[in-house]
DNA sequence: GTCTATAAATGGATAGAC
DNA sequence: GTCTATCCATTTATAGAC
């Protein structure tokens, strides 16, 4: 917990320090529990500080969430402009494929989030996250997918979920699982007549 | 909402009607929102009741999760038992795609729910969802199964969060779309070296 | 079988002391 | 920057009238 080691800083700016610890546990719990059954006070509590504390780094308990999840968003964005500015279609797919990969195998502890309701359920279509997810689809198969296509897009977005019950794989198994997965997943056929 | 037709049982078990309207809304609304962020209130006030009427049926709120499951759980437990009973895991693996295909076709609306938290995360394994889980991991890759396959069958389990976005799809294109896709997921290669 | 009323707890959020 | 104390809304759940 103490870690006044070097430019003792501590003063003002630990702020930046309980802020991140609130942001760690906060995904980690959203991820166990889903952002509904977590409250304000289970944060508090597991940092050892009371609700108001919170309050003081976060407006609502919404921003929590929204600041968890940025730097997922950010580096996903990242990754589908470097694909966005590639050739052939293959390489895009192996290019977002592996940095998906490797974008899975860093966060495996906290990654059951992404499908957490926020407040909102209406605006869960605006969402970052959800421009995300079509900018993505578009890369991989186009303008107009096919069923068969959006499903198998979709089930790669859902495969952060499994990751929880894989926590014996080392990195290494974990990563190999995926890409072989998700190049299988991918690997959509065309349309039949 | 009125369905006095021939018999009219109407007096007293007619119980068994509004219970089942309650789980239906409940299952749907559980699916649209998940189980901490739906409230009793809510299901009673799409219903038209209150509270307290619905406690009449449910002693709380997690038996309305139970037994909106139950359904779900003892089909797929009955296609475990017919996959079980065949020789060749060719044919077992066939019999359990499609038996889930037509699972999954029947109750695209309502199938989010299988994630949702219970409000005990600690026994969240002991529950019959995760046994029907063991079941059919060991049907289809055996008693040892590599981290590539326990990773393909969990994708195939959440493979029911992704219905909600292709609710534009006929039944007939959702079907051949998952057939598809489960069969690509599950078409493991064999571990290298 | 459904209602009104209410209990008891917890949720998110704010004010103000230190 | 964190705490105590508090507000207000909502939650799960119960008691008892109709």
């Amino acid at each position: 917990m103490a870690m006044p080691a070097r430019g003792l800083t501590s003063r003002a700016a630990q702020a930046e320090q309980t802020r991140q610890q609130i942001l760690d546990t906060a995904q980690r719990l959203f991820s166990e529990l889903g952002y509904s059954a977590t409250s304000l006070q289970m944060i508090a509590d597991e940092l050892g500080l009371t609700k108001a504390a919170v309050y003081y780094h976060f407006r609502a308990k919404n921003d929590i969430l929204h600041a968890a999840l940025q730097p997922g968003i950010e580096r996903l964005n990242t990754l589908l402009d470097e694909a966005g500015a590639m050739r052939g279609r293959r390489a895009r797919t192996e290019h977002l494929v592996h940095g998906f990969v490797d974008f899975l195998v860093a966060n495996r502890q906290n990654m059951v989030m992404a499908s957490t309701d926020p407040d909102r359920p209406e605006h869960r279509d605006k969402t970052e996250v959800s421009a995300l997810h079509e900018r993505g689809l578009g890369l991989l198969f186009g303008e107009h997918p096919s069923g068969a296509e959006r499903l198998a897009y979709n089930a790669v977005f859902t495969l952060p979920d499994c990751l929880a019950e894989l926590t014996d794989l080392t990195d290494q198994e974990l990563r190999e699982a995926l890409a072989s997965t998700l190049l299988r997943i991918l690997r959509v056929p065309p349309a039949r007549a």
